[in-house]
DNA sequence: GATATATGTGCAATCGTTTGCACAGTTGTT
DNA sequence: AACAACTGTGCAAACGATTGCACATATATC
């Protein structure tokens, strides 16, 4: 029945009894309307009895639209991307698009690697959750008018379309819930600065808590260059010896947070008894860590599928405007934050 | 420079002043030993000039072969795949193939549309991640000689190539630990059946343990009907209630082990005090629960990056033989086993 | 020096679809 | 009844690359 050798739209036609051209017209839902209703059927009939499939080369060659997208990830690996990642490919493949993947390892050169081959392969457009906060692809895109959407992470430069958690707000949400528990003297462990998330989360901590300046002078505020487990160690650990008195941390994310456990706990001290943590990100399994984590739950899944919705849209109508959506995080309390 | 209106190659060949099919001979290293070298450096010089880029739907009609592969996994958001596919897309990106994912949920009519897309958009082969032990599809991807690699999970059919994790062996790991820490009496949360991996685990853990009328009359081996949280809960709650004896617990999975623990706790037992757990797969973070858990390490990198490289070669030489390679897993012990 | 062989490049067909244009037949208007 | 406006379908030219074949020129052989 269906062989190697694909069932073309020629043969369907000859079979029929009409020219390819209607069939095409036919298989195109936009044409099928020409087409004389009997024909329709004819063709549709005999088009599956032949287990005809459209030759999505041919098709690009001659639209020049392959509805294949481009998806650049720092790394699949990373929990935080699955949940995105899946979003992404609902979104797409409900309007009869497809991803490719390309892991960058947040390393330029592979990043570059992945866009070109993207290119060759002739993408109408790319989701991407790398963006550097000054990141030199997309002014690329932007001026080749290749349509691009910003997922999780955004970039300084305007003029291009981004989905992000609302960060600011749920900063603010971690700290008004450590507020309500008595809290007052909070740290904060900062992601990069380079990313907007690192940034958007200490800009957010620092204006929720108000006296920037104060803050910062008393170093309650210290940035890691990682998102990751060693970063929020070592910030942590930095924060303890300092003396500084505090009463708990707000770190950017989760695994900055599990870092964190682990310098409070180096340091013979507990979390929550003598420090509450908060973490960023809600990944899975935090909620079987000890202490199970309070953390900030992002919409992931939502960012993704929101990001495919809105590429789509670019594609399909050029010239619709820029703009940057923020989706709503949600507080999840659970146990590593306590009464002071 | 690098205009939306792509490049094609016979502006390279205009430019330097000879034919397309020159430019083609050159750009392909195959054909480029017949071209003189002066001719090919200015080709080169000038491609690059012009940034061109080979129009990969064009290439992909003529020649029938798109550099792309399907891959199909159940659920992008289940941790243990994504350690996979990037060693598939490692594998495949090393040798300029580009892999499209599907998402298929387990569902076998999103296992037909995916491979309907990907079949359309002419896919050089498959790599399934979704085998069942009588999966349909197999038989029909090579009855048309499409190219297919199963990897993590195999299937009962012979003449396809698989790369999966050695079952029995990790099961043996398991068990030797577990009756060096001196149990005698070890039950076996089992998974699903229909699947290579839930099959070949039990099948290993009787055999390793011997007698296998006696243990399973005597009820210490239960299945579940999925690798899950709840199916584990369901299951080891069964064993404790049956008041069958034993003191420690193989489960066929991470997750599997992760509902014993809850059973375990329900039941007001400790673990590994009263019961050992081990765990299959070492997915991200069960080193942080509590108990860390002993568990079976499986190389997915590895399995991704092998089965990629038996496709590409199923694909560049037609008639090489199917084979099924196992990888070695590795026990990791942690908190969850105590001696008894 | 004539013939045979190699070598490098051009020619043109082809892959499977889509789509502007043409045209025949039908329906509508006055 | 004559003409205009539709309608449904066919025709053929693209899209950009690859590749078997042909051919001219250069080199080798005796």
């Amino acid at each position: 029945m269906s062989n190697r050798s694909r069932v073309t739209i020629r043969e369907v036609a000859e079979r029929v009894g009409v020219h390819p051209s209607t069939v095409s017209r036919v298989l195109n839902p936009v044409t099928r309307g020409r087409i004389t209703p009997a024909v329709v059927d004819k063709v549709i009939t005999v088009a599956n009895e032949l287990g005809y499939r459209p030759n999505q080369a041919a098709r690009g060659l001659r639209t020049n639209r392959t509805s294949t997208i481009g998806v650049l990830i720092p790394d699949i690996t990373n929990p935080l991307f699955p949940p995105i990642i899946r979003g992404i490919e609902d979104g797409l493949g409900a309007n009869g698009y497809t991803a490719i993947l390309g892991n960058t390892d947040n390393i330029v050169s592979r990043e570059m690697d992945a866009v070109a081959t993207m290119r060759a392969r002739q993408v109408d457009g790319l989701i991407l959750a790398t963006a550097r906060r000054d990141d030199p692809l997309i002014a690329e895109f932007l001026k080749d008018r290749l349509p691009v959407v910003l997922v999780n992470r955004t970039a300084d430069a305007d003029g291009v379309s981004s989905i992000v958690n609302d960060d600011v707000l749920g900063i603010s949400l971690a700290v008004r819930h450590l507020k309500e528990l008595g809290h007052r003297r909070i740290a904060h462990i900062a992601g990069p600065q380079t990313l907007s998330t690192g940034n958007a989360r200490r800009e957010g901590f620092l204006s929720v808590m108000g006296a920037k300046e104060l803050l910062s002078e008393q170093k309650l505020v210290v940035e890691t260059n990682a998102f990751s487990e060693d970063e929020g160690l070592r910030a942590a650990a930095q924060l303890i010896s300092d003396g500084q008195e505090f009463t708990a941390i707000v770190a950017a994310n989760d695994l900055l947070a599990l870092g964190a456990y682990e310098a409070i706990a180096d340091a013979g001290l507990s979390c929550p008894g003598d420090i509450s943590v908060t973490g960023f990100n809600d990944m899975p399994f935090v909620d079987r860590l000890s202490p199970p984590l309070t953390t900030i739950r992002i919409p992931h899944y939502e960012l993704g599928r929101e990001a495919a919705r809105r590429l789509i849209e670019l594609i399909e109508t050029p010239d619709s405007p820029a703009r940057a959506t923020t989706l709503r995080p949600e507080l999840i309390v659970r146990g590593s934050t306590a009464e002071v």
